[in-house]
DNA sequence: TTGTAAGCGTTATCAT
DNA sequence: ATGATAACGCTTACAA
C-alpha cells in the first residue's frame, strides 16, 4: 500500500538517490526534477517510513517520558510540560506509564536501549536493581531523572525539586498556624521523596520553635486508599492538630477518613498536601499544598537531555524550589488558632 | 555501543543465522549453541534494534492512543484502560496528547503511515479536513475511534459510548428531582458528543412529561474556564433550576461561577455533569455525572484494532451504554422540591 | 545443525 | 545534476 521511493524513482525513471535528495531538499536536484518528484510522491501517497530512516540514520525523534501513575494529575501536568519542551525542539512525546510496577519500568528502560526513542525523562526511582539490568553506559548517556534523586554511585542525571525545603515551608507553616501535635502521613517507607519532605517538616518545626511534636506513618503507597488507610491508624491514637500528607492523592484520602469521623477539616485538624494538584483547589474544604515548578522541571529535563544527547556535557544536575500554596484547610486552623493581630480582623 | 548479531557471530565464529535462531528460539540450533549465544548476549549487553526488525518483519508491537488533553482525567483512566487491553496482548501504548490542536492531530495520524505504531486509537472528532491530509486505505486500517462518532462517509470503526443516552438519563433524574428551568452548558457547538448529550436532554425531559424548558449555550471549548464564562453568560439573564454540564471540566467551572453568585449548588440549582471523572466526587457538594465505561471502551478498542490488523472483519461498530451516578448537587435538590414517599424519609 | 545470501526502505558516498 | 551502490541490523528462505 504505502509507496515507498523505489516506486517513486520507477515512475519517474530516476534513481532513488533523486528521490531522496528531492524529498529531502539536499542539493543537488534540479528544479523542474525537484517538482516533479514532490508530486508524484504526493500522488502516490508517500510517506517516509519511519523504521528505515531511523536504522541508517541513527536518529529517532521521539522522547519518552516514563510516570508511576498516570491517574495522579501530578504527572499529566509535567507530561503537558516535557512535551512542550520537546515539541519545541522537534522532538515527540512518547508516555510511559508503569503503574508503579518495577517490570514495566525495566521495560520502559530498554526503549533506551533498542533505541526506540533517542532519550528517556524518568519521573520514578530507580534502584540499583532496576539499574543492573540494564546496560548503564547506555542508559546514563540518555537519561535525565525528573523529579527523584539519583541512585548515588551512578552519574545518572537528574532534575530535582527541593524536597526538604517543601517539606520546611510545611512545617513553618504549620507551626505559624498554632499547630503543635502534627502528624505525618507518608508514601513508600523507602521513597527518598516521602523522607525528604518528612525530613524538611522536622526542621521548619525545630526552625519555628514551636515545640511540636510528630508522629509519622507511612505504608508503601503513594495513594488515596493509602492516605485513608494511614489517616484510620492514626486517628487510633490520636487526633493531630495537623497532617501533613506527602502528596495530594494521600491528603484527599486522610480527608476522606477525617470526614467519616465528623472531625472538620481546617478547623479540627489542619491538613496539607504535597503536589499541588488541581483537584485539592476544589474540594470542600481547599487544601493547603506545595506547588513543583513542573513547567521549569519540564524544560530542563528536555534540555539536559538534549546536551547529553550531543556529548556536551556531562551533566548539569539542578535542583529548582517549590512553594507553599496556602487554602482553607490550614488558614482556617490558623484563624481559629492563632492571635494575628491583621489578619484576625479578616476572618 | 550497543552489540549487534554480527558481533556476537564474530565473537563466536558462527554466522549472524545462527545467532538470531538462538536468540528467537526458532528451530534449527543445537541446545549447546544456543546457551552459548545467550551467554555472549549478555555479556555484550546485547539488545535487539527495534528499527532493524521492524523494518524487516514489517511488524511494530506499539499501539498509540491519541488523545486531546491529557490534564482531562477522563483520559488518563481511558488511556489506562487501553493500556491494560494492549499490554495483555503483547503491545505498548504510546500515548499521543493533541492539546486540542489539529496540526497535532494530522501529526499523530502519521504515526500511522510511516508505521511508527501498528494501530491507533483515537479519543477525539475526526473531521474530513484531517482525514483529507491523510491517505484513507492507510488509515482506516489500522485506526479505532474511541468515544466519538465516524465522520460519515469514511467507513471508519469506532466504539461508542451512547451519548444520547446518557443525556436522556440526565434529563429523566433533573425532572424526577423536581426541576423545570434548565440549562445546558455544552462543549463546541459543532461537537458531536455535546450535541447529543443535549438532544438526549430534550428527550429525556419529553418523556418524563414534565413540562421543562432548556436554555443552551456553548462556546467552543471542553474547558473549566469555558464552563464558567458560559455559566457568567447565563445567569445574566435567569437562574435555572438545574444546569447539565456537557462534561465535568465544564461543570467545575459552572460550580465556581454559581458559588462566586452565591447561589448553593444542590440547594439553590441542580448541577450535573459527564464523565464521572474523580474529582466531582470531592468537590465540596459533590457533582452528579454521567459515568462512561472506559474500561469496556478501552479493552474493546483494542479488540477490534487487533481484529482489522488480522485483516479478520471489515469492522463491527459498538456502542456500550453510560450509566448515571447521581450525588448530592442533584439530590438535595430532589429533596428540597420533591415529595417522595420513601425517600423524604432518608433525608 | 549450521552457513550463505537476499532483502526490508532509507541515506550517503562514490562515480559519471 | 543524476546514477550506482554500499551500508544500517535484522529475519528468513535456501543451501550445504
Amino acid at each position: 500500500m504505502a509507496a515507498t521511493i523505489k516506486q517513486i524513482a520507477g515512475r519517474l525513471n530516476v534513481s532513488v538517490a533523486t528521490v531522496s535528495r528531492a524529498l529531502n531538499d539536499l542539493p543537488g536536484v534540479g528544479e523542474k526534477m525537484r517538482r516533479k518528484v514532490r508530486r508524484t510522491a504526493a500522488e502516490l501517497g508517500y510517506v517516509p517510513d519511519f523504521h528505515a530512516r531511523a536504522l541508517v540514520s541513527g536518529k529517532v525523534p521521539f522522547l519518552g517520558l516514563v510516570v508511576p501513575d498516570i491517574t495522579n494529575s501530578f504527572f499529566p501536568a509535567l507530561a503537558l510540560a516535557v512535551e512542550e519542551a520537546a515539541a519545541a525542539s522537534g522532538q515527540s512525546l512518547i508516555l510511559l506509564n508503569t503503574n508503579w510496577r518495577r517490570d514495566r519500568l525495566a521495560q520502559a528502560l530498554e526503549l533506551l536501549s533498542s533505541r526506540r526513542v533517542s532519550g528517556l525523562i524518568v519521573a520514578e526511582p530507580l534502584d540499583a536493581a532496576i539499574l543492573d539490568s540494564v546496560d548503564l553506559e547506555t542508559v546514563s548517556n540518555g537519561l535525565v531523572l525528573a523529579g527523584v534523586e539519583a541512585p548515588g554511585g551512578t552519574g545518572l542525571c537528574s532534575v530535582m525539586v527541593d524536597d526538604r525545603d517543601g517539606g520546611m515551608q510545611v512545617g513553618r507553616h504549620l507551626v505559624e498556624c498554632g499547630a503543635h501535635r502534627i502528624a505525618f502521613v507518608g508514601g513508600p517507607s523507602e521513597s527518598p521523596n516521602s523522607r525528604d519532605r518528612l525530613e524538611g517538616l522536622t526542621i521548619g518545626l525545630g526552625i519555628s520553635g514551636g515545640a511540636a511534636a510528630i508522629v509519622s506513618v507511612t505504608d508503601g503507597a503513594w495513594t488515596e486508599e493509602s492516605g485513608y488507610r494511614q489517616a484510620d491508624r492514626l486517628l487510633r491514637d490520636m487526633v493531630p492538630d495537623a497532617i501533613f500528607a506527602a502528596n495530594d492523592l494521600l491528603a484527599i484520602g486522610v480527608m476522606r477518613r477525617l470526614v467519616e469521623s465528623g472531625i472538620a477539616v481546617g478547623r479540627g485538624v489542619a491538613l496539607a498536601g504535597y503536589d499541588d494538584t488541581h483537584v485539592v483547589s476544589l474540594t470542600s474544604v481547599p487544601i493547603t499544598s506545595v506547588a513543583q515548578p513542573t513547567a521549569q522541571v519540564g524544560s530542563l529535563a528536555v534540555k539536559l537531555l538534549g546536551q547529553m544527547l550531543s556529548g556536551d556535557s556531562g551533566c548539569g544536575d539542578a535542583v529548582l524550589k517549590p512553594s507553599l500554596v496556602a487554602r482553607s484547610s490550614t488558614l482556617e486552623f490558623s484563624n481559629l488558632h492563632v492571635l494575628a493581630p491583621r489578619d484576625a480582623q479578616g476572618a
